[in-house]
DNA sequence: TTTCGTGCAAAGCCTTTGCATCCAT
DNA sequence: ATGGATGCAAAGGCTTTGCACGAAA
């Protein structure tokens, strides 16, 4: 029950008075549930860094760790699934038939650009978009929840010219 | 190699109103692609209303015929990819792990409010999204190609609380 | 002991693909 | 004769699940 087990340069780090990993004992345990070793690895691994990942990759990474501390891939995506029950995650999009996750805990809304060339994930956050939003749901009686916006197209990168594919024929 | 077998009228009506059987043809013509007889049954069965739908639903829809017109499953799948490629139609949203596909021919850029419940989706248009959408793309040297937006939430129907649910113990 | 969790393998599902056959917008 | 297209079945690839064993309270 109690945080004292974490470091306080993480609480620090993540901007929110409770860490992932207490918000998520917490999620566990009004379900009967608890936080073992491996839901901590599991989120440890999550929380180490702040990219988007995928259940493959994330299992990937923790089969890499040299500790001897891994987890099965079942434990990966039945523990994907209840984190992201605690909110402590969400899925942004889709790629090469894969969720793609990313933190949805101490991180303020945004949405996505996607380069449909490269993948590449630019972040970017319009508090209009989300006032358009609740404005919509409120005329059509919805009870919005939250949303997902994608922005499909070329990234700065991809969409300029190239000399030698035109060269082709 | 030459689209000199495409009817002249049609190119000039190309701007206006072509119906999306044409349209599909004339995508097919520049690929060396054909418009066969399977081909016209699915944009015909796709196009007979404007309900949104996944590959399965449409498969069920073409085997339920009784004029004997029937189209295999590869074909269903394979030409939906066509009909996107061909912009016909487009992927709008997920759900129970299939591809909801909608037109995207002959009818505008809207969004979509996902009931999370019943999975109904209600359709939005909004042109303040999309300006936002261009100027933030724009910033971010992005070539916008298009957007999905969906919102997640409860439907009017959906969020009324029912007494049938909670007297269940 | 009792309950919940893990890991393995197998199953599920939607979607894609290899291949022989078919056919003609 | 000639490509492209179809249909069937099998394969793919991600994700879920059944089940026996294991661990913690």
């Amino acid at each position: 029950m109690t945080p004292e087990d974490l470091p306080a340069s993480e609480l620090a780090a993540v901007q929110v008075a409770v860490s992932p990993i207490d918000k998520f004992r917490e999620y566990l345990s009004t379900r009967g549930m608890k936080l073992t070793v491996e839901r901590s690895i599991i989120v440890e691994e999550v929380f180490s860094d702040h990219e988007h990942f995928d259940a493959e990759q994330l299992v990937a990474r923790l089969s890499r760790r040299q500790d001897g501390r891994s987890v099965s891939r079942s434990s990966v995506y039945r523990t994907l699934g209840y984190m992201k029950e605690a909110g402590l995650l969400r899925k942004v999009a889709r790629s090469h038939d894969r969720e793609i996750y990313e933190h949805d805990y101490g991180y303020p809304q945004h949405d996505h650009l996607i380069c449909s060339k490269c993948g590449t994930l630019i972040e970017f956050h319009n508090d209009a978009v989300s006032d358009i939003l609740e404005e919509v749901a409120a005329r059509h009686g919805f009870r919005m929840a939250g949303h997902r916006l994608e922005v499909y197209g070329l990234c700065a990168e991809c969409s300029r010219p190239r000399r030698s594919r035109l060269d082709r024929i």
